[in-house]
DNA sequence: ATATTTGTTAACCAAATGGTTAAACCGTAT
DNA sequence: ATACGGTTTAACCATTTGGTTAACAAATAT
C-alpha cells in the first residue's frame, strides 16, 4: 500500500497547510503548527514539499484554482448579463460560505507579493474579460442595460459579492451583529445584491 | 530642546513603523527594518514603545482614527441619502489615494485578530449605524428610495468604495491594466459608484 | 561646576524558526 | 532471509528575531 500511504500524507499535509496558511498567512504560519495539525513530523513537510515557500505556493495555487472557475462563470458563459449576475451572486455566496477564509487569503497574499499573480496569469483558465466586454457593449448598444464600462461593472459585481466576507470583522462591529445575524445578512445578499445591481443597470 | 527632539524621534519611529507595518503586516514586519527606516537604533523602538505589539497597536489605532471619521461622515451628517452617497464616494476615494495601504492593512489585521476591534469599539467616535438606520427608514417610507435595509445599503456603499483598493492586484490582473490605467479607473469611480448606487435605490 | 535625568548606542541574549541529517522503519522484490 | 526503495522520526544546526543591558552622550536642574 505504498501509493495510498504517500498520497494520504501528502494530502494531509496540504490540508493542514491550507488551514494554517489561510488563517495565519504566509508570515504568520509556522511549519511546526502545520506538522502538528497534520499529525506528523516536521521533517515530513520538507520531504514532500521541500520548503515553506513551495508548500505555501501549493496551497495558494490550490485556493486560486477554486476561485477562478467561479469568476469564469460570469465572464464566459452565454446567458444574458442579468442572468449571469443573478446566477453568479447566488452561487458565489454559497461557495464562500463553504470556504470562508479563501478570498481574504488570496487578497492578503497578493497584496504582500503582487507579482505572484503574474505566474498564475499564464495558466489556461485564468479569468479574462474580453468576452464579457463584448457582451456588455452589445447589451448597452441594444439598450438592454444602461451605459457602463465592462470593467466598472465587473469590479462592482466582485466588490458587492466578495467584500462583505473580506471585511467581516469590520461589518460585525459596525452593524453590531453577532455571527448568526451576519450569516443571515449574507444569505439575504444572495438576492439582495443581484437586485441591487440589476436595478442599477437595467433599462426599463 | 529636549521636547522637540523626543517628539521628533517618536514621530519618526511611528512613521517608519506605519510604512513597514502597513506594507508587511504585523507578522511580516521586522523591528530592525523599522529602526533602519527611522534611521535609529533598534533599542530606541523599545525605549519609546516597549514592544513590537505596542508599537503595532499605536500604528493601528492611528490608522483607524483616520478611517473612522470618513465613515462617520456618511453615518452622522444631516444631508439626504443621495447627497451622502455622492459626497462620501468622492471624498473617500480621494482619501484612499493618499493612504493606499490603509484599508488593506486594517482589514488584514482585523482578520488576524478579530477581537482587536472590541477595544476600538469602546472609543467615542466609533462608527455607529443608528442614525443612518433611521434615516434610511424615513426615506424608504417617504418613497424617496426603494425599500432596502440600512445594513445592506451600508455594506454596499463600503464594498463599492473600498473593495477595489483592497483587491487591487486582482483587478490589475483581471482587467489587464497597468497602474496608470488603474488610477484612472479609480478616479472615474468617484462619480461612477455614486451613480451606480443612486440608480439602484432611487425612486423615479 | 556638578549632579541628575533623558536620549542613544553597541553588544549581547534567549527563544523561535526553517531546514538538515542520519538512522530507523516497513513493505516489496529477489 | 535479505537487500532495497521509499517513508518517517528524533536530534541537531544556523540564522533570525524581539528584546535587554550597561555604558555613553547630552541636556536640564541644582
Amino acid at each position: 500500500m505504498k501509493q495510498t500511504k504517500d498520497e494520504n500524507t501528502e494530502e494531509q499535509i496540504l490540508d493542514a497547510a491550507k488551514n494554517v496558511f489561510q488563517t495565519k498567512g504566509m508570515e504568520g504560519a509556522r511549519m511546526q503548527e502545520i506538522a502538528d495539525n497534520a499529525g506528523i513530523n516536521k521533517a515530513m513537510l520538507h520531504y514532500y514539499y521541500r520548503s515553506k515557500q513551495l508548500l505555501f505556493e501549493a496551497v495558494f495555487k490550490n485556493a486560486f484554482s477554486l476561485l477562478a472557475p467561479q469568476l469564469n462563470a460570469i465572464l464566459n458563459d452565454d446567458s444574458s448579463i442579468e442572468n449571469k449576475i443573478k446566477h453568479f451572486t447566488a452561487s458565489y455566496i454559497s461557495f464562500i460560505v463553504k470556504h470562508p477564509y479563501l478570498p481574504n487569503f488570496i487578497i492578503q497574499e497578493l497584496n504582500r507579493k503582487p507579482d505572484f499573480i503574474l505566474k498564475l496569469k499564464e495558466n489556461k483558465g485564468f479569468p479574462n474579460l474580453e468576452k464579457f466586454k463584448k457582451q456588455v457593449a452589445i447589451e448597452v448598444e441594444k439598450g438592454i442595460i444602461k451605459p457602463i464600462s465592462a470593467e466598472q461593472l465587473f469590479i462592482n459585481i466582485l466588490a458587492l459579492n466578495i467584500f462583505p466576507f473580506v471585511a467581516k470583522p469590520l461589518i460585525l462591529a459596525f452593524t453590531n451583529t453577532n455571527k448568526k445575524a451576519f450569516k443571515q445578512l449574507m444569505i439575504d445578499r444572495k438576492t439582495e445584491v443581484s437586485n441591487f445591481i440589476i436595478n442599477s443597470i437595467k433599462n426599463t
